[in-house]
DNA sequence: ATCAAACTAGACCGTACAGTCCATTTTATA
DNA sequence: TATAAAATGGACTGTACGGTCTAGTTTGAT
């Protein structure tokens, strides 16, 4: 993705990449140097060259696509009507959380957060509390139109958010086989919205 | 906890209980059968004539585990008014939900959920599963006598499952260490109650 | 063309671990 | 007390892996 100046640079990115698929996608322990260096089509004194060693390797990559997934902009700047603009919100960020890519960073990350917490740390600040934030800001505007009536706005970002995840998300953290249909989750994240808009409207 | 009656039967307790600990403490590539026989006070061969192998006595001590987790009577059978009766179950749900070996259980089973997909739905079934269907169904009595209007009643159960695990559970899951205040986490089960009630409340 | 840094291939070391084997001892029972 | 099942403990095998070492090759800059 980044232009690499020196060859140098060209190697280890190939690692990197490699890294980041084996780790995300079978963990920490069931991934080793000698399978990354293979793929990454690099000898395994270059991985080592590069990166001192598997902790370091794994920090790196987690922390590289940490930054891949950021949330970006699911938010639009001028806020539209309260419930159509939080229903596509919620659907976009619903998307996103239940990618193959962010549920492998996470599982992972969830997995070694005994063994690496400063990882899981990086992970949970980039990723649950950056869009809480967010999310916490938008509600405060809505607060200050009159639309919505919250006392504490970050607590019920946090409160959205837990909503949108629901029963989907945790079927996909533990691999279970049945999901729902997408018009299933449709009419689930809709049904959210509704509860969420409803607990909070405004009784002016 | 079972009284065993044959020697035997002595052995394989102090066994499993030995490998729940580890397995549910430090995952199942982090833990290793010399120790379970170590830790059990018993010889490593005792371990193998009990269990085939590591992968079956973990299937074991998870679903063993499972069970004794198993929720209970988080609601009681008369149901009294709405707003009390739900802040005391978000109460006692939270509680087991962030308890050490209910984190450790779920944390171990989500890791390995590729590698044993049979044990992870295992815990699915056992606790989210069962939790969700137990309050729609209280969830439904609500409804039928009019305290509360509510369409899918399953889906309300698990909006209010998913707010009261809300970010606390987030925060354990990846081993952050700053924490909510006790007073804190009360003064969101409360307000996460409202929100619900306020959502769903008849409008009659 | 030269030279140093980067890279390669693969042998190698030490360790950890799953699982087996076996000779001996303990234990429950009849 | 005789006996068979259960348990012991420690040696052993094979394998996988993290990490190091080395001798030789490629590459990019001067």
């Amino acid at each position: 993705m980044n232009k690499p100046r020196t060859k140098s640079e060209v190697k280890r990115n190939q690692i990197l990449d490699a890294a980041t698929v084996q780790f995300t996608q079978h963990g920490y322990a069931a991934t080793s140097m000698d399978l990354i260096a293979k793929l990454a089509g690099v000898s395994k004194q270059t991985v080592y060259s590069h990166f001192g060693n598997k902790d370091e390797l794994f920090i790196t990559a987690i922390s590289y696509k940490c930054e891949l997934l950021g949330v970006g902009e699911l938010l639009p700047e001028n806020l539209g009507p309260v419930e159509p603009t939080l229903t596509l919100f919620a659907q976009g960020f619903f998307t996103m959380i239940t990618s193959a890519d962010s549920m492998a960073v996470h599982r992972t990350c969830a997995a070694e957060s005994l063994a690496h917490p400063h990882l899981s740390r990086l992970f949970f600040e980039a990723g649950p509390l950056f869009v809480i934030d967010k999310l916490a800001n938008c509600l405060t505007e809505y607060h200050r139109r009159g639309e919505l009536d919250i006392e504490d706005c970050r607590q019920a970002a946090i409160q959205f958010l837990a909503i949108i995840k629901g029963e989907q998300w945790t079927r996909l953290e533990f691999n279970i086989e049945e999901s729902l249909s997408e018009q299933e989750i449709n009419h689930y994240l809709q049904s959210s919205v509704r509860l969420f808009v409803r607990g909070y409207q405004s009784l002016s």
